[in-house]
DNA sequence: ATTATTATTGATATTCATTATCAATAAAGG
DNA sequence: CCTTTATTGATAATGAATATCAATAATAAT
Protein backbone atom coordinates (compact mmCIF):
# COMPACT_ATOMS: atom_id res chain seq x y z
CA UNK A 1 0.00 0.00 0.00
CA UNK A 2 3.24 2.37 0.48
CA UNK A 3 4.55 2.11 -2.65
CA UNK A 4 0.96 2.73 -4.42
CA UNK A 5 0.00 5.46 -2.67
CA UNK A 6 3.76 7.26 -2.96
CA UNK A 7 2.99 6.35 -6.66
CA UNK A 8 -0.25 8.28 -6.76
CA UNK A 9 0.98 11.09 -4.24
CA UNK A 10 3.58 11.73 -6.82
CA UNK A 11 1.01 11.54 -10.26
CA UNK A 12 -1.13 13.56 -8.58
CA UNK A 13 1.54 15.93 -7.34
CA UNK A 14 3.12 16.60 -11.31
CA UNK A 15 -0.53 16.83 -12.33
CA UNK A 16 -1.43 19.61 -9.46
CA UNK A 17 -3.93 17.93 -8.36
CA UNK A 18 -4.70 17.15 -4.34
CA UNK A 19 -4.54 13.73 -2.12
CA UNK A 20 -8.00 13.62 -0.59
CA UNK A 21 -9.04 11.09 2.10
CA UNK A 22 -11.90 9.96 -0.72
CA UNK A 23 -8.80 9.43 -2.98
CA UNK A 24 -6.70 7.91 -0.16
CA UNK A 25 -9.71 5.16 0.69
CA UNK A 26 -10.55 4.29 -2.86
CA UNK A 27 -6.80 3.46 -3.12
CA UNK A 28 -6.86 1.36 0.11
CA UNK A 29 -10.43 -0.47 -1.17
CA UNK A 30 -8.94 -1.12 -4.56
CA UNK A 31 -5.85 -2.49 -3.64
CA UNK A 32 -7.28 -4.85 -1.07
CA UNK A 33 -8.84 -6.45 -3.66
CA UNK A 34 -7.24 -9.05 -5.47
CA UNK A 35 -9.60 -9.81 -8.24
CA UNK A 36 -11.43 -8.21 -10.94
CA UNK A 37 -13.67 -5.13 -10.14
CA UNK A 38 -16.47 -3.85 -11.49
CA UNK A 39 -17.17 -0.30 -10.72
CA UNK A 40 -20.31 -0.92 -8.11
CA UNK A 41 -17.90 -3.55 -6.37
CA UNK A 42 -15.44 -1.08 -5.40
CA UNK A 43 -17.89 1.76 -4.75
CA UNK A 44 -19.59 -0.62 -2.36
CA UNK A 45 -15.97 -1.51 -0.99
CA UNK A 46 -15.37 1.92 -0.79
CA UNK A 47 -18.27 3.01 1.02
CA UNK A 48 -17.09 0.39 3.57
CA UNK A 49 -14.60 2.44 4.92
CA UNK A 50 -15.83 6.04 4.38
CA UNK A 51 -19.75 5.87 3.85
CA UNK A 52 -20.29 8.87 2.62
CA UNK A 53 -18.20 8.55 -0.72
CA UNK A 54 -19.87 9.21 -3.89
CA UNK A 55 -20.00 6.84 -6.99
CA UNK A 56 -18.81 10.01 -9.18
CA UNK A 57 -15.79 9.94 -6.69
CA UNK A 58 -15.02 6.65 -6.88
CA UNK A 59 -15.73 6.57 -11.10
CA UNK A 60 -12.91 9.81 -11.19
CA UNK A 61 -10.30 8.17 -8.84
CA UNK A 62 -10.47 4.94 -10.86
CA UNK A 63 -9.22 6.74 -13.76
CA UNK A 64 -6.82 8.46 -11.36
CA UNK A 65 -5.38 4.91 -10.91
CA UNK A 66 -5.44 4.29 -14.62
CA UNK A 67 -3.79 7.20 -15.72
CA UNK A 68 -0.53 6.44 -12.83
CA UNK A 69 -0.54 2.55 -13.59
CA UNK A 70 -1.69 1.33 -10.33
CA UNK A 71 -4.68 -0.04 -12.10
CA UNK A 72 -5.90 -2.13 -15.52
CA UNK A 73 -9.06 -1.16 -16.91
CA UNK A 74 -10.85 -3.94 -19.46
CA UNK A 75 -13.63 -3.45 -21.31
CA UNK A 76 -16.17 -6.66 -21.65
CA UNK A 77 -18.55 -6.95 -24.66
CA UNK A 78 -21.54 -5.64 -22.84
CA UNK A 79 -19.83 -2.41 -22.26
CA UNK A 80 -18.83 -2.73 -18.62
CA UNK A 81 -15.71 -2.19 -17.96
CA UNK A 82 -13.33 -3.84 -14.81
CA UNK A 83 -10.37 -3.15 -13.46
CA UNK A 84 -7.69 -4.68 -11.53
CA UNK A 85 -4.85 -4.06 -10.27
CA UNK A 86 -1.61 -3.44 -12.55
CA UNK A 87 1.17 -2.47 -10.08
CA UNK A 88 3.56 -5.28 -9.15
CA UNK A 89 1.83 -8.17 -11.32
CA UNK A 90 2.84 -9.88 -14.10
CA UNK A 91 1.16 -8.89 -17.37
CA UNK A 92 -1.41 -11.36 -18.44
CA UNK A 93 -4.56 -11.66 -20.64
CA UNK A 94 -8.40 -13.04 -19.41
CA UNK A 95 -10.57 -16.29 -20.79
CA UNK A 96 -14.03 -15.45 -20.23
CA UNK A 97 -17.04 -17.45 -19.29
CA UNK A 98 -19.63 -16.76 -21.91
CA UNK A 99 -21.95 -18.22 -19.63
CA UNK A 100 -21.01 -17.17 -16.73
CA UNK A 101 -19.02 -14.64 -16.71
CA UNK A 102 -15.94 -16.26 -14.79
CA UNK A 103 -12.70 -14.65 -16.06
CA UNK A 104 -9.35 -16.99 -15.87
CA UNK A 105 -6.27 -15.33 -15.98
CA UNK A 106 -3.41 -16.42 -18.34
CA UNK A 107 0.08 -15.94 -19.72
CA UNK A 108 1.83 -16.24 -22.86
CA UNK A 109 5.21 -14.63 -24.04
CA UNK A 110 5.49 -15.88 -26.89
CA UNK A 111 1.87 -14.32 -27.87
CA UNK A 112 3.14 -11.14 -26.46
CA UNK A 113 6.10 -11.28 -28.65
CA UNK A 114 4.26 -11.94 -31.66
CA UNK A 115 2.23 -8.90 -31.23
CA UNK A 116 5.13 -6.84 -30.77
CA UNK A 117 6.30 -8.24 -34.33
CA UNK A 118 3.42 -7.51 -35.93
CA UNK A 119 3.17 -4.22 -34.56
CA UNK A 120 6.76 -3.71 -36.30
CA UNK A 121 5.82 -4.58 -39.00
CA UNK A 122 2.94 -2.45 -39.65
CA UNK A 123 5.17 0.75 -38.55
CA UNK A 124 2.76 1.45 -35.46
CA UNK A 125 4.16 2.00 -31.82
CA UNK A 126 2.33 -0.52 -29.84
CA UNK A 127 0.91 1.04 -26.58
CA UNK A 128 -1.44 -1.55 -25.71
CA UNK A 129 -3.37 -4.67 -26.44
CA UNK A 130 -6.22 -6.24 -25.73
CA UNK A 131 -7.18 -9.60 -25.75
CA UNK A 132 -9.50 -11.94 -24.18
CA UNK A 133 -10.78 -15.62 -25.35
CA UNK A 134 -14.45 -16.37 -24.86
CA UNK A 135 -15.84 -19.55 -24.43
CA UNK A 136 -17.59 -22.09 -21.84
CA UNK A 137 -15.82 -22.77 -18.70
CA UNK A 138 -15.26 -26.27 -17.44
CA UNK A 139 -17.59 -25.67 -14.50
CA UNK A 140 -20.29 -24.97 -17.38
CA UNK A 141 -19.76 -27.74 -19.27
CA UNK A 142 -20.98 -29.75 -16.88
CA UNK B 1 -24.53 -10.63 -52.84
CA UNK B 2 -26.46 -14.08 -54.36
CA UNK B 3 -24.91 -16.08 -51.61
CA UNK B 4 -25.23 -14.07 -48.57
CA UNK B 5 -28.96 -13.15 -49.49
CA UNK B 6 -29.44 -16.85 -49.39
CA UNK B 7 -27.62 -17.28 -45.69
CA UNK B 8 -30.01 -14.29 -44.45
CA UNK B 9 -32.89 -16.27 -46.01
CA UNK B 10 -32.34 -19.52 -44.37
CA UNK B 11 -31.22 -18.23 -41.66
CA UNK B 12 -34.39 -16.36 -41.10
CA UNK B 13 -36.84 -19.29 -42.32
CA UNK B 14 -35.07 -21.29 -39.63
CA UNK B 15 -35.99 -18.65 -37.06
CA UNK B 16 -39.70 -18.05 -38.06
CA UNK B 17 -38.92 -14.51 -39.36
CA UNK B 18 -39.06 -12.95 -42.84
CA UNK B 19 -37.21 -11.60 -45.04
CA UNK B 20 -38.43 -7.43 -45.88
CA UNK B 21 -37.21 -5.12 -48.34
CA UNK B 22 -35.77 -2.96 -45.71
CA UNK B 23 -33.48 -5.72 -44.48
CA UNK B 24 -32.74 -6.51 -47.71
CA UNK B 25 -31.46 -3.11 -48.22
CA UNK B 26 -29.78 -3.11 -45.22
CA UNK B 27 -28.02 -6.23 -46.10
CA UNK B 28 -26.98 -5.00 -49.59
CA UNK B 29 -25.20 -1.40 -48.00
CA UNK B 30 -23.57 -3.74 -45.76
CA UNK B 31 -22.25 -6.34 -48.40
CA UNK B 32 -21.25 -3.09 -50.65
CA UNK B 33 -18.97 -2.30 -48.44
CA UNK B 34 -15.53 -3.72 -47.83
CA UNK B 35 -14.53 -2.07 -44.66
CA UNK B 36 -15.21 -1.11 -41.21
CA UNK B 37 -18.72 0.24 -40.56
CA UNK B 38 -20.13 2.11 -37.36
CA UNK B 39 -24.16 2.33 -37.35
CA UNK B 40 -24.48 5.48 -38.22
CA UNK B 41 -22.16 4.91 -41.41
CA UNK B 42 -24.31 1.57 -42.44
CA UNK B 43 -27.18 3.90 -41.60
CA UNK B 44 -26.56 6.79 -44.18
CA UNK B 45 -25.60 3.69 -46.93
CA UNK B 46 -28.98 1.84 -46.18
CA UNK B 47 -31.01 5.04 -46.52
CA UNK B 48 -29.22 5.54 -50.08
CA UNK B 49 -31.56 3.08 -51.17
CA UNK B 50 -34.36 3.36 -49.33
CA UNK B 51 -34.86 6.59 -47.62
CA UNK B 52 -37.65 5.70 -45.18
CA UNK B 53 -35.55 3.02 -43.44
CA UNK B 54 -35.33 3.88 -39.43
CA UNK B 55 -32.17 3.38 -37.36
CA UNK B 56 -33.89 0.89 -35.12
CA UNK B 57 -34.41 -1.29 -38.09
CA UNK B 58 -30.75 -0.87 -38.68
CA UNK B 59 -29.31 -2.30 -35.37
CA UNK B 60 -32.03 -5.14 -35.55
CA UNK B 61 -30.52 -6.00 -39.24
CA UNK B 62 -26.93 -5.63 -37.94
CA UNK B 63 -27.63 -7.93 -35.19
CA UNK B 64 -29.34 -10.76 -37.44
CA UNK B 65 -26.39 -10.34 -39.57
CA UNK B 66 -24.28 -11.27 -36.85
CA UNK B 67 -26.16 -13.54 -35.97
CA UNK B 68 -26.13 -15.62 -39.21
CA UNK B 69 -22.49 -14.95 -39.65
CA UNK B 70 -22.58 -12.60 -42.33
CA UNK B 71 -21.30 -9.85 -39.90
CA UNK B 72 -18.59 -9.75 -37.61
CA UNK B 73 -19.07 -7.35 -34.58
CA UNK B 74 -16.18 -5.38 -32.81
CA UNK B 75 -15.95 -3.17 -29.73
CA UNK B 76 -13.75 -0.35 -29.24
CA UNK B 77 -12.72 1.17 -26.02
CA UNK B 78 -15.14 3.98 -26.37
CA UNK B 79 -18.24 1.60 -25.99
CA UNK B 80 -18.59 1.98 -29.71
CA UNK B 81 -18.94 -0.95 -32.12
CA UNK B 82 -18.07 -1.75 -36.01
CA UNK B 83 -18.89 -4.09 -38.22
CA UNK B 84 -17.05 -5.92 -41.04
CA UNK B 85 -17.58 -8.78 -43.61
CA UNK B 86 -17.10 -12.17 -42.44
CA UNK B 87 -18.89 -14.33 -44.98
CA UNK B 88 -16.03 -16.15 -47.58
CA UNK B 89 -13.23 -13.05 -45.80
CA UNK B 90 -10.40 -14.78 -43.79
CA UNK B 91 -10.25 -13.93 -39.99
CA UNK B 92 -8.25 -11.59 -39.09
CA UNK B 93 -7.25 -9.36 -35.98
CA UNK B 94 -6.90 -5.64 -35.97
CA UNK B 95 -3.84 -2.87 -35.39
CA UNK B 96 -6.05 0.71 -34.07
CA UNK B 97 -4.38 3.89 -33.87
CA UNK B 98 -4.58 5.62 -30.82
CA UNK B 99 -4.30 8.63 -32.53
CA UNK B 100 -6.54 8.87 -36.10
CA UNK B 101 -8.64 6.08 -35.42
CA UNK B 102 -7.56 4.17 -38.42
CA UNK B 103 -7.67 0.36 -38.30
CA UNK B 104 -5.06 -1.58 -40.24
CA UNK B 105 -5.95 -5.74 -40.51
CA UNK B 106 -3.77 -8.67 -39.69
CA UNK B 107 -3.54 -12.63 -39.65
CA UNK B 108 -1.08 -14.36 -37.78
CA UNK B 109 -1.77 -18.20 -37.29
CA UNK B 110 0.25 -19.07 -34.76
CA UNK B 111 -1.31 -16.79 -32.55
CA UNK B 112 -4.41 -18.09 -33.38
CA UNK B 113 -2.95 -21.80 -32.64
CA UNK B 114 -1.61 -20.47 -29.25
CA UNK B 115 -5.16 -19.24 -28.60
CA UNK B 116 -6.51 -22.57 -28.70
CA UNK B 117 -3.83 -24.11 -27.05
CA UNK B 118 -4.14 -21.90 -23.83
CA UNK B 119 -8.48 -22.43 -23.99
CA UNK B 120 -7.93 -26.14 -24.53
CA UNK B 121 -4.97 -25.95 -21.32
CA UNK B 122 -7.52 -24.16 -19.35
CA UNK B 123 -10.27 -26.86 -20.56
CA UNK B 124 -12.37 -24.16 -21.66
CA UNK B 125 -14.47 -24.33 -25.02
CA UNK B 126 -12.94 -21.58 -27.17
CA UNK B 127 -16.04 -19.80 -28.92
CA UNK B 128 -14.53 -16.66 -29.66
CA UNK B 129 -12.12 -14.16 -29.45
CA UNK B 130 -11.26 -10.67 -29.49
CA UNK B 131 -7.91 -9.17 -29.72
CA UNK B 132 -6.92 -5.40 -30.66
CA UNK B 133 -3.21 -4.15 -30.82
CA UNK B 134 -3.87 -0.01 -30.12
CA UNK B 135 -0.61 2.10 -30.52
CA UNK B 136 0.38 5.13 -32.89
CA UNK B 137 0.26 4.44 -37.01
CA UNK B 138 3.26 5.29 -39.24
CA UNK B 139 1.19 8.07 -40.21
CA UNK B 140 0.55 10.02 -36.99
CA UNK B 141 4.21 9.37 -35.97
CA UNK B 142 5.62 12.19 -38.23
C1' DA C 1 -3.35 31.70 12.48
C1' DT C 2 -6.08 34.06 8.82
C1' DT C 3 -7.15 34.51 4.35
C1' DA C 4 -7.19 33.76 -0.58
C1' DT C 5 -7.04 30.50 -4.21
C1' DT C 6 -8.49 26.74 -6.42
C1' DA C 7 -9.18 21.68 -6.53
C1' DT C 8 -12.68 18.35 -4.84
C1' DT C 9 -16.88 16.45 -3.48
C1' DG C 10 -21.65 14.47 -3.68
C1' DA C 11 -25.89 15.03 -5.80
C1' DT C 12 -27.85 15.19 -9.85
C1' DA C 13 -28.43 16.32 -14.74
C1' DT C 14 -26.75 14.99 -19.14
C1' DT C 15 -24.87 12.29 -22.79
C1' DC C 16 -24.63 8.60 -25.91
C1' DA C 17 -25.17 4.03 -27.74
C1' DT C 18 -28.33 0.60 -27.74
C1' DT C 19 -32.71 -1.73 -26.69
C1' DA C 20 -37.73 -1.80 -25.54
C1' DT C 21 -42.38 -0.30 -26.54
C1' DC C 22 -46.26 0.23 -29.42
C1' DA C 23 -49.70 1.15 -32.84
C1' DA C 24 -49.77 0.84 -37.76
C1' DT C 25 -48.34 -1.96 -41.58
C1' DA C 26 -47.21 -5.77 -44.38
C1' DA C 27 -45.30 -10.70 -45.13
C1' DA C 28 -46.65 -15.56 -45.86
C1' DG C 29 -49.64 -19.38 -46.22
C1' DG C 30 -54.16 -21.18 -46.94
C1' DC D 1 -58.75 -12.36 -50.33
C1' DC D 2 -58.19 -13.36 -45.32
C1' DT D 3 -55.96 -14.38 -41.16
C1' DT D 4 -52.16 -14.56 -38.48
C1' DT D 5 -48.32 -12.66 -36.73
C1' DA D 6 -43.75 -10.63 -37.71
C1' DT D 7 -41.95 -5.97 -38.86
C1' DT D 8 -41.49 -1.19 -39.07
C1' DG D 9 -40.42 3.68 -37.69
C1' DA D 10 -40.94 6.86 -34.10
C1' DT D 11 -39.94 7.49 -29.76
C1' DA D 12 -39.39 6.27 -24.88
C1' DA D 13 -36.39 3.90 -21.84
C1' DT D 14 -32.09 2.02 -20.18
C1' DG D 15 -27.54 2.01 -18.33
C1' DA D 16 -22.80 3.21 -17.97
C1' DA D 17 -20.05 7.04 -17.79
C1' DT D 18 -19.25 12.03 -17.77
C1' DA D 19 -20.48 17.01 -16.99
C1' DT D 20 -22.35 20.53 -14.03
C1' DC D 21 -22.53 23.12 -9.90
C1' DA D 22 -22.76 25.03 -5.35
C1' DA D 23 -20.70 23.80 -1.05
C1' DT D 24 -16.48 22.28 1.05
C1' DA D 25 -11.73 21.46 1.93
C1' DA D 26 -6.68 21.40 0.76
C1' DT D 27 -2.72 24.29 -0.17
C1' DA D 28 -0.23 28.50 -0.50
C1' DA D 29 0.28 33.23 0.63
C1' DT D 30 -0.09 36.83 3.99
MN1 LIG E 1 -6.73 -10.24 -14.58
MN1 LIG F 1 -11.25 -6.07 -40.20
ZN1 LIG G 1 -18.79 -20.63 -16.80
ZN1 LIG H 1 -3.01 7.26 -36.79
Amino acid sequence: MDQELTILKDYLKQKGLRLTPQRESILKAFIENEGHLEIEELFDRAKAIDSSIGIATVYRTINLLTECGLARENSLPNGKKFYERLFRQGHHDHLVCNNCGKIVEFEHPLIEQFQKDVALKHDFILQNHQMALYGICSDCKS
